[in-house]
DNA sequence: TTGTAATTAATGTATAAACATTTAATTTTA
DNA sequence: TAAAATTAAATGTTTATACATTAATTACAA
């Protein structure tokens, strides 16, 4: 369904103004879809991206600062979410000894293996979107790159 | 700068996971510079989604109903953001006359004269936006198009 | 016609986001 | 070193989001 039809707009003053609602149309709708995923799995979108940043250190610990620079979405409150992942036992967290403001935070096993879990539904999803093409989608990211960086 | 260093991750599984990250991001970062946009204003994206919307219509009402198909973000509250606009006396509403349930909803000359306003503000965006080149914006809705339809 | 289903919008509510402020620790500098 | 500035994380607060439910009206079917 193209942008157009998804949105019952049959034309856009001109092809920037259609690409930057084209963008935003799409990052919700991939937002939303994987919201659907992780809900059965009792987490959110960013309460994983979280996890996923905290799998990726290989065991090593990062702080929630060096987390918000990892997080697609830097106004959330990483603080807040290391919390909740906390209350559910997936992550633990202990004083840094090198610098007793921040936090040393390492994922749990049991975090390890709610990743290996969703990862599972993730991979069936890709394989969706590879139907595009590697090289469709190198053009995608690369033109994704570009677009941003038009943006002062 | 590009989607590996704006999250610091150096590398992604795959082409399409990088993708699924670049959109999403790329979604963000938009809706948080229309937001820094539209702030100065009093208004929020998405009561100016729904005033561009009440705009397209020439005149004519529309439905709280066609409001929600024509938003990008569908799971927003369109009678409560109606209602905001309502507030700030930029929308009237009254109860349609064929079907007492929906409302016709319009905008006022005040909320056109405010549309007016941003988009000049807008148009400076999409000119930044512009340097990218007809062509490849053309390709990048397109891709995003075809993005969209591989997800079942 | 009359009861049932469907549709339109509004409302209730728990949670999350946005943003400012606070607290504690560290670094800088006068 | 002591005061000021900076940094890391937590917290407070207002508003928005997600989702379910409700209320009113309309459409449909027995």
């Amino acid at each position: 369904m193209s942008i157009s039809d998804e949105i019952k707009q049959s034309s856009f003053k001109n092809e920037e103004t259609k690409a930057v609602i084209n963008l935003i149309f799409t990052g919700n709708f991939l937002v939303q879809r994987q919201q659907a995923f992780m809900k059965p799995f009792g987490i959110t979108m960013q309460q994983f991206n979280v996890l996923r940043i905290l799998q990726g250190q290989k065991g090593q610990a990062i702080s929630v600062l060096s987390i918000t620079e990892r997080m697609l979405d830097k106004m959330s409150n990483a603080s807040r979410l290391v919390d909740k992942l906390f209350a559910k036992k997936l992550v633990s967290r202990v004083q840094c000894k090198k610098d007793r403001r921040a936090l040393d935070v390492y994922i749990l096993p049991a975090g390890s293996a709610l990743i290996a879990q969703i990862e599972v539904h993730l991979d069936e999803f890709g394989k969706q979107i590879s139907q595009l093409g590697e090289e469709n989608l190198k053009q995608l990211n690369e033109l994704l790159d570009q677009f941003r960086a038009s943006i002062s």
